[in-house]
RNA sequence: GGACGGGUGGGUGAGUGGCUAAAACCAGCAGACUGUAAAUCUGCCGCUCCUUGCGGGCUACGGAGGUUCGAAUCCUCCCCCGUCCA
């Protein structure tokens, strides 16, 4: 059996200074940067993901970011095959990875696995939605009661999404989707994980969230996604709905103001942050600090944490 | 100086005698979440008390009075805002 290797996972709302501590980090304890983070993995879409520009990684490695094309649907379990990989190869160069986790769910498929459950099927999907379309919102709840009535009970009857989720597992394999959750899960091995937490004042950090949306437009957001239009992406392709790029496109193709967007987009990104702010707080052993990732006695703090 | 229109909870705004601590929306807060997660969804949202109940008390619809069993809603006066006339 090896010693345990180390992993360190930053976690902490957008625009909490997850990427500056990360770099801070990695200089120091000879680390390279795993980025999880479901946008980030997009290729083309830059600056609106808040990816840390070539120039500014200060010659740190930057790994899993930009790995797939718009057009694809990359997944939590897309995520975790291809993190474990990576995580694999970092570490055995003798480098500490470290990741920056902005999507607390890919976390959570990479550190305690995902039970072997069938993969997204579009047809079913397609099949259920215009079901619903046609026989109300809690139409499809009714039918996921029939066929997993412990499942439905965790389920909020408009939860659509949810919804189609479980009746498609249940579907593809037979059994209701509530018994077979908890069973096949499969944690990581082999690693000692330390998490560092970034929580900085909420007042602070919607001023910074307002400021960065700014900042991007500076930078060329929308110019950027003119090209991603020109590029001729699908409109219907996943990246297109992130934060910020959903607005934006409205103001390119359909004359919104931009006054007005950049307040939507402020807004959204603040709310995000906030449901970002519910995951983290129940992860469990997360050293927290209160302040942002760029500050230096922060910085400062987590090395000592982590240099015993 | 005169004529209208208007002042409602953090914001927009509905309500024109009791069913109104006051619709709806937004903001805010809290929460859930195993293959779309930058997604999707849920709860709370005047203050306060407890035996936490479709519970009690207090305060609230510009201000002060009044009518009424009962007023955000009707009347009087005052203050403020907008538009128009002088």
């Amino acid at each position: 059996m090896n010693a345990p290797r180390r992993l360190v996972a930053i976690l902490g709302p957008t625009a909490s200074g997850k990427s500056a501590l990360a770099i801070s980090l990695a200089e120091k304890l000879n680390g390279e940067i795993l980025c999880c983070d479901s946008t980030q993995v997009y290729r083309h879409f830059d600056i609106g993901t808040g990816k840390v520009p070539r120039t500014e990684q200060r010659g740190i490695r930057h790994h899993l970011v930009d790995s797939v094309e718009p057009a694809e649907v990359f997944t939590a379990g897309d995520y975790r095959r291809v993190a474990l990989e990576t995580l694999e190869e970092v570490s055995s160069r003798g480098k500490l990875p470290i990741l920056t986790v902005g999507t607390g769910l890919y976390l959570r498929a990479l550190l305690e696995g995902l039970d072997d459950l069938p993969a997204r099927s579009e047809a079913i999907r397609e099949r259920l939605r215009q079901r619903a379309a046609k026989n109300g919102p809690e139409y499809l709840h009714r039918i996921l009661a029939r066929r997993d009535p412990t499942g439905a009970a965790c389920i909020a009857k408009r939860d659509t999404q949810k919804i189609i989720r479980a009746i498609e597992v249940s579907l593809l394999t037979g059994t209701p989707a509530s018994q077979l959750l908890g069973r096949g899960r499969n944690p990581l091995a082999g690693f000692v994980v330390m998490k560092i937490g970034l929580m900085p004042a909420r007042a602070l950090l919607y001023a910074r969230i307002d400021h960065r949306v700014e900042e991007m437009l500076e930078s060329g957001w929308l110019d950027e996604l003119r090209s991603l239009i020109r590029m001729g992406i699908a409109p219907s392709a996943k990246p297109f709905t992130f934060l910020g790029y959903a607005q934006l496109r409205e103001h390119i193709l359909c004359g919104a103001p931009l006054e007005t967007i950049v307040r939507e987009i402020q807004q959204a990104t603040r709310r995000y942050a906030k449901r970002q702010i519910t995951w983290f707080r129940r992860e469990a052993n997360v050293h927290w600090f209160e302040g942002f990732g760029h500050e230096e006695k922060i910085k400062v703090a987590a090395e000592n944490l982590l240099t015993p």
